[in-house]
DNA sequence: CGCTTATTTGGAATAGTTCCAATTCTCACT
DNA sequence: AGTGAGAATTGGAACTATTCCAAATAAGCG
């Protein structure tokens, strides 16, 4: 089924050579940066963050790494809304909650059974290879949190 | 008939006025168009079918009509991976199963327990406003069938 | 070491959507 | 019925996120 230790930055090798890729520096550091800032960033964030450490890397290469990270299933990609996919390196299953207020994404823990549940309301004949659950709401705590967003930091428009 | 079936064309008007916005023409046949044709077209689609009745409607209008019948509740904007926005007229709670052979998409019935269910495993604090459920796969028919949908084909624009 | 193939890169191209300014339509009020 | 204010529509330009492409580079392998 799952594989016992997968989120960390040694899996990355070992699971590209699984596929028959090589690992690069480019990949590394992608991955690296996913799992250091768990913020679900774009791929337009992974690429500034990445730029601090491989400053030539190109935009392009980051889409190409996050793309590869995510056939190797060491990433999942999420999309809400219209705005760009996000990053998210949390393989255990996991609903997704964004707050609408700072833009944040917060992994929100699935318990099995219920992910059992859901599943069973599939009719039959319907095989699904994967599930996303996504709420959006306001993370109302009663004091605000720390920033996490990436919302509307940079969508200046 | 039924004051709790809002699914009807008569609704809009209702909607409409209840957010002080004007029924027009343009989304009337919009609305029409999603209630009839329950595929989850794209803005796209929804506007070739417009223009059978309207011909001289314009893309923005659609949009625009779009939009419109989301903020009135009429309708629920859907995402998918990285593709278009789809629409769908069906305001019953209710989880998609986006088939990637065919590109389609299906209504999945969601049993109100198990909504609460889901809801139930967001920690408090966490309120959410909704929740959205996508399954990923291949469905139905345990034969495969030709290509259909509006997967991955370029020139069916 | 040179060959082959994978990978990276920058820039151009594309898709989907939004923005904007000008026009047209509606409605409320004389 | 006429008019003015605000809504709504329209076409096209602008924008964003992403993909495509062809050339350059890097790596593994014999």
């Amino acid at each position: 089924m799952s594989i016992a230790t997968p989120t960390t930055p040694d899996a990355l090798a070992q699971r590209l050579a699984d596929s028959g890729l090589r690992s690069t520096p480019q990949r590394e550091v992608v991955y690296d940066v996913l799992l250091k800032k768990r913020d679900h960033p774009t791929a337009d964030e992974v690429f500034v963050r990445v730029k601090t450490e491989l400053p030539t890397i190109s935009l392009a290469t980051v889409y190409n790494c996050l793309e590869t990270l995510v056939q190797c299933d060491l990433v999942r990609a999420v999309n809400f809304e219209r705005g760009p996919t996000r990053y998210c390196p949390n393989l255990r299953p996991h609903a997704h909650f964004h707050d609408e207020q700072s833009g944040a994404t917060h992994d929100i823990e699935l318990p099995p059974v219920l992910l059992e549940q859901v599943h069973a309301i599939l009719p039959p004949n319907y095989d699904a290879k994967s599930v996303e659950i996504i709420f959006r709401g306001a993370a109302g705590s009663p004091r605000p949190e720390p920033v996490e967003g990436q919302g509307k930091a940079k969508a200046a428009r």
